[in-house]
Order: structure tokens, then sequence, then C-alpha cells
DNA sequence: GTCAATTCACATGAAAGAGACCACGGTCTAGTG
DNA sequence: CTAGACCGTGGTCTCTTTCATGTGAATTGACGA
């Protein structure tokens, strides 16, 4: 029977029209033919690099604006137009993409200069070669022939923050040994703050060109928004006010297209397995919950055990009474966590860290007070809703393994 | 009542260790001719 | 003779610990009005 109903299930799965014309149109990895309200930028970032396709030096520039405003997205294209005219051309111009935030690619130096070489095709292993080997391998690479050399190194603030300014440093200094080639870097930041924090030289020399990518308002991501929607969707499966509803959420969180278009997609996929013909506007607001629900679930269940008892003593903690929780007693509570997981507690100082790692993960409020006499702490609190509280302390105590 | 010193309970920094991963070169071993 | 197995050394990377220093306001206590 249960066969028989799953049948009929898959049978009506097939039969029933797909609300999308084309997924892919959500990718990140997807490029619109057109690249709506970033003209002025796109514009600027050539006219910067332009000289290189005449094989002239071109000034280093930053990057810099909010998630989701279209920053990778322009220097990507106009990198992309840039080096099929070099191929044409036969112009010795090399351009090279990176992001620093990813993970085990290009997260310390040694990942970054090694991601460097390996764009040259030379194999480069893992981890085992000390940093100036490669640093040394990179330069005879790179002034073997002749060439100009334009390195776009994305999220360069995370890559910064992790391994400190003098990588840059070492980049841009690079020039001056170098022959025959040259070394143009493009940084690209999401933290308008960041060269601000550099050391002086670096940031002269990095920042010999800014330009700053303002935040699309609501009109713009309606723009971007009915453009993407055209190609993604059938006709007529987007209720009127959708894309308005849409739009407005994003505009609302400093203007970040890519959260609009997952919105828009979530929405389309939460219509679609509920069996309506249409997207509504309620699907927005279920986006956004679900959203917000997968995030938290995929932080919470990829954290690591330690990260979880820490969260789970703060869960229980939070439950008990309604109120605000101090470092000291989380640690208590945490220690008790850990005898009855069987983990070996971690220091308070590495607690510390931890719960501050957790706030900057958006899970849990952790402001550092001072309570006068009775000295200084981290006032904790939720940032989740209190309704998939319990769900999560359940999750964590599935993977704990407590009863 | 006022004001500076004190004091608490951690926060925050720096440095260094542990353990996992890996490359490289040298040595040993077994298989091959 | 040679390929492959097996060390030891030296490197990176992440997570921690250890030690040291910093910090902001409630409290305290001396002082003067």
């Amino acid at each position: 029977m249960v066969q028989k109903g799953l049948g009929s299930f898959f049978e009506k799965f097939l039969s029933k029209e797909s609300l999308f014309k084309s997924k892919q149109i959500f990718l990140s990895t997807y490029f619109p033919e057109l690249i709506l309200h970033r003209n002025d930028q796109i514009q600027q970032i050539a006219s910067i690099l332009g000289p290189s396709l005449r094989l002239e030096k071109p000034s280093n520039l930053f990057v810099y604006g909010k998630t989701g405003v279209g920053k990778t997205l322009s220097i990507k294209y106009t990198i992309q137009q840039m080096s099929e005219i070099a191929k044409k051309e036969k112009i010795p111009l090399k351009l090279i993409y990176i992001n620093c935030k990813l993970r085990k690619v290009a997260d310390t130096e040694y990942r970054l200069m090694a991601q460097l070489v390996r764009e040259f095709g030379k194999e480069i292993p893992p981890t085992g070669l000390p940093t100036d080997e490669v640093y040394k391998i990179f330069f005879n690479t790179i002034d073997s022939e002749k060439q100009l050399l334009i390195i776009v190194l994305d999220e360069i603030d995370q890559l910064v923050k992790k391994v400190g300014d003098e990588l840059l440093y070492n980049l841009t200094r690079i020039n001056a040994e170098l022959e025959k080639s040259q070394i143009s870097i493009i940084g690209i930041s999401n933290d308008l703050i960041f060269v601000d924090n550099l050391d002086p030289r670096i940031k002269s020399s990095l920042s010999e060109e800014e330009i700053l990518f303002p935040p699309y308002n609501a009109l713009q991501i309606q723009d971007i928004l009915n453009q993407r929607a055209k190609e993604a969707f059938n006709e007529q499966v987007i209720e009127p006010g959708v894309i308005e509803k849409c739009s407005a959420y994003a505009a609302r969180e400093h203007g970040d297209a890519r959260r609009a278009l997952e919105l828009l997609r979530v929405a389309g996929e939460l219509a679609e397995r509920n069996g309506y013909t249409q997207v509504k506007i309620k699907h927005i607001d279920d986006a956004e919950d679900k959203i917000e629900r997968d995030r938290i679930m995929d932080i919470i269940t990829t954290q690591p055990k330690q990260f979880q008892a820490v969260l789970h003593s703060i869960l229980s903690l939070y439950t008990k009474k309604n109120n605000i929780i101090f470092t000291g007693k989380a640690y208590e509570v945490y220690k008790g966590t850990c005898f009855r997981a069987g983990l070996r507690p971690l220091t308070q100082r590495r607690v510390s860290d931890i719960i501050a790692e957790l706030d900057m993960l958006g899970i849990i409020n952790a402001k550092v007070i001072s309570k006068g006499r009775y000295g200084r702490t981290r006032e904790i609190s939720l940032a989740i809703r209190s309704a998939s509280e319990s769900k999560i302390k359940k999750i964590l105590e599935e993977g704990l393994g407590l009863t």
C-alpha cells in the first residue's frame, strides 16, 4: 500500500509542471548577461585596469562595499572581458582571481601563495614546504618571462584578520624585486574600515585607487530581481507584489542582492513543494523563516563538539530562567555538560573565545559589560527565536551523546 | 556629599605546546636480471 | 641494480593552554563642607 502511494506521489510529482524554468540563475556562479546599476563602477574598474592591455602596470586597486552589492560580479566581469582581449591579441597579461575566504584554499599565507603558484600550472603540496620556499617558486615562475600579473584577492579582510598584513606588504614589495614582470593587486573587502587598520605603508601602496560600491536601494534590487526572475521562473508564476516585497526585505538589510535572490529562490521552492502554481507573498515570509532556520541548523551541526557543548550549556541556562547569562555561570554549567558528554573541559580562556565566536556566528548575543564592583563579564542572550530553541537543544544533545 | 582609589570577574593579548598532516632525503629490504 | 617501504627531520595548521596584562564602573573610605 505504501509503495503504491509513493509511486503515485512520484507520478504526480512528474506530471506537475515546475515553477522554475531554470534554477541555475540562482547559483552564485551564475553570470547575468547584463549587470544592472553597476555601470559607473565597471567603467571605473575598466579605466583603472585598462593600461594593463598596453602592458603598463595598472595602479593597485581597492574595492569595498557591503556583501551582495555586486563587487565580485563586477570585477569578475571586467577581468573576464580583459583576459578575452588579452588572449585574442596575445598580450602576456594574466588575471588571477582568488577568494581568500574559502577554507583550505587561500586562508593562510602559505595557501594563498601555493594557490597563486598553482594558477601557473605548478603543483604545490598542501603542506610541508617552508613558506619562503613557495615565495621563491612563485617569484621564479613569474619572472621567467615578461608578463603582467593582476591578482584579485576577494574578501581580503578575512585573510588579513587571520594572518596579519605582512603578507600584503610582501606582495606589494615583490614588484621591486621582479625584473621582467609586474604585479598589480586588486583587493576586495566587505569591511568598510578595513584599510584604516592597515599599516600605513601597505595602505598607501594597496589603495592607490579606491572604488566604493554603494548598497542597492529597493528599486534597484527590484530591477535585478525582475531581470533574474524572468529567466528563472515560468511566466505568470510570480504573484504581483512578490518581487516588491522581496526587494523591500533585502533593502532593509543593507541592500544585499544576494539575500534577495536567495529569498526569492526559497520562496519559489516552498511554493512548488506545497503544490502551489504561483509564488504568493506569504511564501516570502515562510522563506525568510526557513533560511534563518537552515542557517542556524547548519552552523550548529557543523561546529566542533566543544562549541556544541558551550552552546548547550547556554541553552539550558536560558530555559531555566528567562534572563541574561554571564560567562562565569555558563562556564560552570559547561563543565558539567562536558562531564556528562565525556569531554575534557577546556579552560575558561578558551570558552571565552568560543562564546565570542558564537556571537560572531549570530547564534547568541554576547555583549561585554562591566558590573562595577562585581567585575566585568559578557552578557549572553540568545539571538534565535525561542520556538526553535528546544529543537536546537535536542539536536545538540544528540550530537553530544547526552540523554 | 564628593572624589579618587580600590576591587572584582572576567576580557583580551601573546606566546608557546600538542597533535595532525605532509614533503623530502636517506636507509633498508626484497625482487629482478 | 632498482623500486618501494620505512624512518627521521623539518615544515604548516588548528586548537589549546599558560601566563600576563587590561578594563569599567560599583563600592569604599578619606576628606571637606
